[in-house]
DNA sequence: CAGAATCCGAGCTGATACTG
DNA sequence: CAGTATCAGCTCGGATTCTG
């Protein structure tokens, strides 16, 4: 179970040290990171926190997930709370996905974060590319 | 390489969308989030945020993480420009890791990012465990 | 102490075919 | 349209062993 990493035991164990909170703390950060760090549902929830969208409207947008990858991102961003699925039993069926609040909730620090990958992803391409090339002597 | 899933082509194609916008800014994040979102990087980065570490300590204070993916969140961390790594040529070697500027500036929005988590888990966990249980209607 | 190298199994992923 | 089912390929990650 993710959200259990930091199980009671080791909470106990380690419960007086300053890195105990540090650990506690972002073992669940992580969690959440590891949850929403996957290569779709970060997009999903972006593009939904701009309205509802069908589920081809998603993929389409989106462009180079199967539809297999993005079924189960949704499935699992619903299965968290994050989304909502509603369907229509009409012929051809129509699927409706939309943020709940907690998902729109989770926008904010997505974004914040988005806005840092904004900054610095361009010192991060030159720093990779200085590493690599002293790789190579 | 992974910086780079929003090609130029694929940008230009979209430019006029305000969806493209988000897609675009999004890819970016997603890259960042999929760079950051393994088990350990931010679990390192937190650590590392209260200052220099050596290889076992960081072992031991993290618990559960095996040496050889230890190496490998440092090095890929270090390849970014988050961590700068400093070995001493001693007997024992000893090799010291922390965070550069670029790092200590991503510690802001991965802890905006684990307030909301701290804040939302335990919502989170019972919508996990509402879904399961109609799973087995 | 701080790794590198190797092996190997589990799980994620995409492609494909089928369904209501 | 919006999925489900199945299978093969590949990557990830842990355990173990070896080195300067």
């Amino acid at each position: 179970m993710i959200l259990s990493t930091l199980d009671v035991t080791e909470a106990d164990e380690l419960a007086d040290s300053h890195e105990a909170q540090v650990i506690g703390h972002c073992a669940v950060a992580s969690d959440v990171l590891s949850r929403i760090g996957d290569k779709w549902s970060v997009l999903v929830v972006m593009l939904l926190s701009t309205g509802p969208k069908r589920f081809n409207e998603l993929k389409r947008l989106i462009g180079g997930v199967s539809q297999r990858m993005l079924t189960l991102t949704l499935r699992s961003l619903e299965r968290d709370g994050l989304v909502r699925r509603t369907q229509f039993p009409t012929i051809p069926p129509r699927v409706d996905y939309e943020l709940t609040p907690l998902g729109h909730s989770l926008c904010e620090p997505v974004r914040a974060l988005g806005a840092w990958a904004f900054e610095n992803y361009q010192t991060i391409a030159e720093a990779r590319m200085a590493f690599d090339a002293r790789e190579f002597r």
